[in-house]
DNA sequence: TCAATAAATGACCGTTCGGTCATTTATATT
DNA sequence: AATATAAATGACCGAACGGTCATTTATTGA
């Protein structure tokens, strides 16, 4: 990696704690240059924009997230545990694996309506993250584990979805405790599913 | 009403979609100034600074919806009947009732980190929601429509979350389709705990 | 009606914003 | 070691920001 590769993934590290935190508009270049240690001429060496440095944090972010689910499920065969490994990641969302909370909210929610390629990409992120859980679904279905009717596409979007709204109670409670109620709702709902042996 | 009340009215109403949409950092005096039709110096007539009007675009937006749910669920005494209209008032998140999409997730994701005032004023209007569910639940326990030993207040949780959930996937995604999927699985959560006749 | 009060104005303030660029310094290649 | 290229600097730009205030205009209650 070169020196300016290497500068480029410095900035985007210690951009994201702050761009999660703070959202877009409220993260200035100069929040950017203090993190960095770097001037703000340097920044836009590596960067066109304050926009593309912001995707690029958004990338990165998605990227901790995912590395972050392959760490805890890939080793994981059984579909059941691997349901269960995935809610495991969500039980305290006051310690995100993102510094500064979840980023498919947090740039999700400010992009809505303000930043049109942000909003699309995290759309993108959700669809795919939906897909993962049906995947897994289908798979115990294959091997016979969950109900061969079980409606596992809606059941993806709830799952997220529920997960997702436990994020956002917990953050604005500043407690991570009422995760553990969305929890246990999500694991019986699995169970309910379960062949019986 | 005198002139300067009905004035301050105005501007928190001309200033809601605003704040909703672009949030509290995306906002500028300038979009209140063009939306109010009013001069920099008379919004300051009205309100200290921009924190305080967006507080007030807050309060107004929590009331927008309160009197909604109000209007749509006080004539009803069936508490099954209840927590269906609750389900029926967020099926369409790309129509919301505030304009911009629900304050307590637009105002709450932001405030999260960067607003402590809003923060805990949301977290207030959060808590009273699920207090209110609950109180629906426990009615219903009361009256012999619901089972006894009913989780009435980790289900008012869960109900609640994925509602938040299912407003954030479906405004990414730009179509309030997946909600239908969402109000399902509640619907079909609520109906299991219903005493059979 | 008229005086006291409140509301509205818009020019103005200092600051910060995102972004640029000529110049200097460091890195990489031969 | 010399040179070409890339990275880093910091002063600088115009614009927009939140906020102020002396002054003008409108409202209100006696």
């Amino acid at each position: 990696m070169s020196k300016g590769e290497s500068t480029k993934q410095m900035i985007i590290e210690r951009a994201t704690p702050i761009f999660n935190k703070k959202g877009i508009f409220g993260t200035s270049m100069s929040d950017i240059m203090e993190a960095a240690k770097l001037s703000k001429g340097s920044l836009y060496v590596h960067f066109e924009d304050k926009d593309s440095l912001a995707f690029a944090v958004l990338e990165y972010s998605l990227d901790l997230q995912n590395k972050k689910l392959s760490s805890s499920m890939d080793h994981i065969n059984d579909p059941y545990q691997k349901l269960l490994a995935y809610l495991d990641i969500y039980r305290d969302p006051m310690n995100p694996t993102v510094p500064g909370g979840c980023p498919m909210m947090n740039f999700g929610m400010e992009a809505d309506d303000n930043f049109p390629l942000v909003k699309e990409r995290v759309n993108r992120a959700i669809e795919m993250r939906q897909k993962f859980l049906q995947e897994i679904i289908k798979d115990g279905i294959y091997k016979g584990i969950f109900k061969s009717d079980w409606n596992y596409r809606e059941f993806a979007t709830v799952m997220f979805a529920l997960v997702q709204g436990g994020i956002m109670v917990c953050r604005i409670a500043g407690s991570s405790a009422k995760m553990a109620a969305i929890i246990n709702q999500l694991k019986s709902l699995i169970q309910a599913q379960l062949i019986k042996k």
